[in-house]
DNA sequence: ATATTGGGTTGACGCTGTCAACCTGTTCGG
DNA sequence: CCGAACAGGTTGACAGCGTCAACCCAATAT
């Protein structure tokens, strides 16, 4: 009866579907036999693509990344290296805010162990060198600096602040404090300032 | 047979337990069932405590976040006030580092929301009340500036890089990157001098 | 002395991930 | 061209989970 569906059409709805799911109701509510039943297929049937769950989850969280790193490069370009270093911050805190439940599920859960899935983690570094290659190609003023100044400590700590801001954003924890939506813009120039100010101390 | 404990004893051992399974295998290890038989009682009994799952867990980490917060009370300090509080950064990290399934479980984890907690949420404002507070009683130079630029986004600012550093250096997602644990040290005395520099671009 | 109630019990339900066995087209080596 | 191997789908079972319901007992309160 089914003739053998076109080889990994079943695989990408598995993902399409487990996806659709995280991004309605938070990863929490991720079941194999709920992606199982909106496939219209038996409870086994994403077994035979995916050795476990984590698999699956590991899949999904790769193609989160792959698309977060798409919105970063998507991002308004500018001839400034700086200004287009604040854009690209700008559009990481975007991503969080458009994306929450994508973006917690790839910063904020309990990850499959990324060793165990390579292509994971490779799709994680992608987006991480986007940031690193952005900071890397800044003139930095003083050589002797740069040396054992490099571009990946730049990039961990850029990528520390906004995740950080992202995170706490989002986090309901941050809700306790009395944060207006008002002040939440006023907070991410703020920061993005700051940020600009330990990156380039000289000005 | 089993005369009336003294009230709240088994809720007290219920938390006990729930975080040494925590503490041990991480949040997800976590289930109702394995408490109640590590306590030697049924698998109902914690419900008579608890009406829920989530009210167990906010109780853990309401109980985490107390911990924490004296950490940070513990620190060495300081008579000056930035080195007091590059000290607390420290400590911040250290936590994190020496208990990185709590830290996770505060930071890092789908919690059961807070506003059904009030508890819980209490004395996660505490914790930020230290960072706050430490912030407050630094003398802002300029009080112009000091009237719009509170205290409150100082600390944010500053949690939001402490929070990302930790939680990146602990996730597993980083450990893709070529960072060497002599690293981990350049990289935390780099972001507090950097913290440093953001927060008071006066010097 | 009796009613209430806090704390404990057992048993069941439906959900989950996973293992095992089975079935059926397709593909490919001989 | 045929039979084997196999990819992909199926049903059925299992244990563990959170939770609901009912029952039960000792201590307290009236």
């Amino acid at each position: 009866m089914a003739t053998r569906a076109k080889p990994d059409t079943i695989k990408d709805a598995c993902i399409d579907t487990a996806l659709a799911i995280i991004e309605a109701d938070g990863v929490e509510q991720l079941s194999l036999r709920e992606v199982a039943r909106r496939l219209g297929v038996s409870h086994q049937a994403p077994y035979k693509h995916f050795p476990t769950r984590d698999h699956i989850l590991a899949a999904v969280v790769a193609r989160c990344y792959a698309e977060f790193a798409a919105f970063l490069e998507a991002r308004p370009r500018h001839e400034d290296g700086w200004a287009d270093l604040g854009e690209m911050g700008l559009a990481y805190l975007s991503y969080a805010r458009e994306f929450p439940l994508k973006y917690r599920l790839m910063f904020n859960a309990p990850l499959p162990t990324p060793s165990d899935h390579p292509d994971m983690m490779a799709k994680a570094r992608h987006a991480f060198d986007i940031l690193q290659n952005r900071l890397a190609s800044l003139n930095v003023r003083d050589v002797a600096v740069a040396v054992d100044h490099p571009a990946r400590h730049d990039a961990l700590f850029t990528w520390s602040c906004l995740h950080g801001l992202a995170s706490l954003m989002q986090s309901d924890v941050l809700h306790t404090l009395p944060l207006e939506p008002a002040d939440r813009e006023v907070l991410i120039s703020r920061l993005m300032a700051r940020l600009g100010v330990a990156l380039d101390p000289g000005c």
